[in-house]
Order: C-alpha cells, then structure tokens, then sequence
DNA sequence: TGCAATTTACGATTTTCTTCGTATGAAAAC
DNA sequence: GTTTTCATACGAAGAAAATCGTAAATTGCA
C-alpha cells in the first residue's frame, strides 16, 4: 500500500476507492451492487473503469482465481490529505483555516464531533 | 448574484473564478494576466472559457463596449459551500467533522487561526 | 453433455474539458 | 489613409473521462 507518485482519483475512481476502503476486499461485482445504490451504471462500466485504475496503480488484484479480488492500493489518509490540499488551493487560496471554518459553520457537526475537534485544537495549540 | 442551479465548475473555471472574486470586474485581458504568473496558457482559450463560463452563467458580463467587462455571477462563499459538501462526500463519507480533523492535522495553522477556530467551536457549542 | 449465467477483455462511442488557429472587425498609431 | 494592434467569435482538434456492447472463456447446474 504505498503511493508512487498520488495520482489524482477522477471522481468515479473516488467512488470505486470509498467501496474499497470500506470493504478491504470486493469484487467487481460487490463494487458494481454497491455503487448501484447511488447511480446508474452498467456493470462492464465499472468493470472498465477498475480495469483502469488498476493500469495506474490506484488498486491492486488478485487474479489467481476467475473471479478477480481487488483491494484498494493507494492509502484512505493519504489520498484524503493529497485531494484536500488540491482543494484548499484551488477554493480557498490555500487557506486550510478558511476552509475549517466554512465546513464547521455550514454543516451539522455532533456535540461529540465538536469535543473532538476540540480536541484536536487544544494538542495544536499546545504546540504552538 | 444569484446561483440559479448551482452549476459545479471545472478547475479551470474555478481559476477563473477565483480572479474575478477577487477584482470584482475585469476583462478578459486582465484575467488572462492573472493566469499568466500561475500557469501557461494562450489568449484565446481563457476568452473561450469566459465565453462558455457566460453561457453556462457562471459570470456575467458588460458588452456595451467592445472590450467586455466580466464578473463572476456565483457567490463565492456559495461555490465554496457547494463544492465543500461535494468534496465530503466524495472523499470523507459525509462527515464534515472528519475533513476538519484532517485540515487542522495536516496543515499549517496559525495561532491567530486556531483562535479564529476556537471561536467558531465555541459558539457552535454554544447553540448546542 | 450441454445450456445458462458469470466474468473478463477489449474496442468503440460519447461526452466533457481544454486548447488553439483563423477570420473579422474596430480602434489606435503612424 | 494605411498599417498595426487588439478585441471577439467560432470552429475544430486534442485529451481525458465515462459508458457500453460484444466476444470469448469459464463455471455451475439441469
């Protein structure tokens, strides 16, 4: 599971990852049911699509039995951290603090998330 | 200003974009040497993307006189909005809690920021 | 055995995004 | 007044992403 060179997941690929972090181990045709729940889409879409992502190392098979098992290759954080600072740079210039504030003013964030972020402020300010 | 349907823009949109909030007005020339310090592109594909951006209603733009004056007819802080919950939930499953974990983990933060933050969280628990 | 279902491979099409060349016309410079 | 510069319009090519149809192979079962 280590990352070459974070390529950056189209948002298909995206969707296909989030299955696989999930699950650890799927099928196509796990990814395939579980993406139906969302969208519509033909299976040998998918199919294709994983076909590729496994072309450019985004996951990894087994293809020792007819029926391939795929596993996602590229780290949850890691990607995550590499798509956020894409998207603080391109939405909010490069300001992660800016960003923090919009997610936390206009979304729904539990008592118990809040405590953790809380957390998470009062190591960082330690530091400082 | 208003956002119709919410159109999602593309990164080069968003660029774009993120010129026009900042100047408020500007024509196409303007833009294009904004662009110009950041990446390598020619004069006419920044006119055709306004162009499209125009049609699309993304910007708006003043063509009384021959040069045309553009500015941007989405909210930032709307398209900021929009593409934050997109960016959650294609990446961290829904929960905005999870992708400011992230942001403050791993990014600079300043001290000023993080108090910025706290105040956020306080009020936040606040209505809690 | 033989048929139906399942799976992969692969090519082709479609759609979207990006880029740029060229034409045309207006304004400015000479 | 002619030339040069600068602006828009427009079409089209190129690249990337997404979608799907069909063929071929394998498996399982009637």
């Amino acid at each position: 599971m280590q990352d070459t060179k974070s390529i950056k997941p189209t948002e298909s690929e995206l969707e296909i990852l989030q299955v696989l972090w999930d699950k650890g181990n799927a099928t196509v045709r796990e990814v395939h049911e579980t993406l139906l729940t969302v969208k519509d889409v033909g299976y040998t879409t998918t199919l294709k699509l994983m076909q590729i992502m496994n072309e450019k190392g985004l996951v990894k098979r087994n293809d020792s039995s007819r029926t391939h098992i795929y596993k996602a290759a590229v780290k949850k954080e890691t990607t995550q951290q590499f798509m956020l600072s894409k998207f603080i740079s391109n939405l909010f210039g490069g300001s992660p603090s800016q960003l923090v504030l919009q997610a936390l003013g206009n979304n729904d964030v539990s008592r118990e998330e809040l405590d953790q972020i809380q957390l998470m402020l009062d190591q960082l300010k330690k530091k400082d």
